[in-house]
DNA sequence: GTCCAATTCCTACACGTGTAAGAATTGTTT
DNA sequence: AAACAATTCTTACACGTGTAGGAATTGGAC
């Protein structure tokens, strides 16, 4: 990536991040910034191969998902995109595909088919009020 | 499709269901069974060339989401997964994917950045009890 | 029985994604 | 300055998906 030392502007709008490349997106979220190798230890786990995380360390960097700096040989990668916006454009796309954009059949299918404890319940209902209070 | 005048058992767990054949889906959903040219005239306002929906029928029927039977020299479909199914497993990976499998982020993020009207909340609360009235 | 319009069957292609290998470069060490 | 190891740059390929086109077949009309 030679050419913007970093992109001029992040994106208006989330771009499209894949499956694999927001697991990557998650530990910049978490640690930002990181360097290439530094990614590669976070994702250990995830047994990937490094060459296989630089390639969707690009891909981000080309979406405008990710910013860089040089620093001596190494890149250091920053998120220019929000996780919360991200989300919630993943939540909005979500409801559009399966519940016409509506939370209420979602949530709906959701408590018919999967047993919630009355704690959960509780919880959810106070996040409904805007009165959440993390555990 | 000539070899199996209707995929021998339905699949135990819903396919990958693509975004187009999403749609493709809910037309079945709602009013099977449908011929061919059913589905098609049931989708014209989807713009998509007759061709092209006739590829999703192939490719839905491959997977294993769409039965088929024969009568005359048209097919007839019917959905051999249900939606309830397909939607839960569709909010599975969904919540899966952006908020570690749990609804109570998924829903905090939500109505931090959507402005839900006091109605909608109560709504939503009464379908967490499980006592949802239709509107 | 023959012909035709409708329908199905087979094929195609570009793009994104998962998954990475090999070539080139360069900061660093001696 | 030379060599080396780390890092980046370039390229690849298979698979799913969106989006169809053309060839082959066949039920029905005559």
């Amino acid at each position: 990536m030679p050419k913007p030392a970093s992109a001029p502007k992040p994106p208006s709008t989330p771009p499209q991040i894949s499956e694999a490349e927001w697991v990557v997106m998650k530990v910049l979220w978490e640690r930002a910034p990181l360097t290439t190798s530094e990614v590669v230890e976070a994702l250990e786990e995830v047994h990937w191969k490094p060459k296989t995380i630089h390639t969707l360390l690009s891909r981000l960097v080309k979406k405008g998902a990710l910013g860089f700096t040089k620093s001596g040989r190494e890149y250091q990668f920053q998120p220019r995109v929000q996780a919360a916006a991200c989300e919630q454009a993943a939540a909005r796309s979500f409801l559009d595909r399966f519940f016409e954009g509506d939370l209420a059949p979602f949530l709906a299918r959701f408590v018919e088919r999967e047993r919630l404890k009355p704690a959960e319940i509780e919880r959810l209902k106070r996040i409904l009020e805007g009165q959440d209070s993390p555990p």
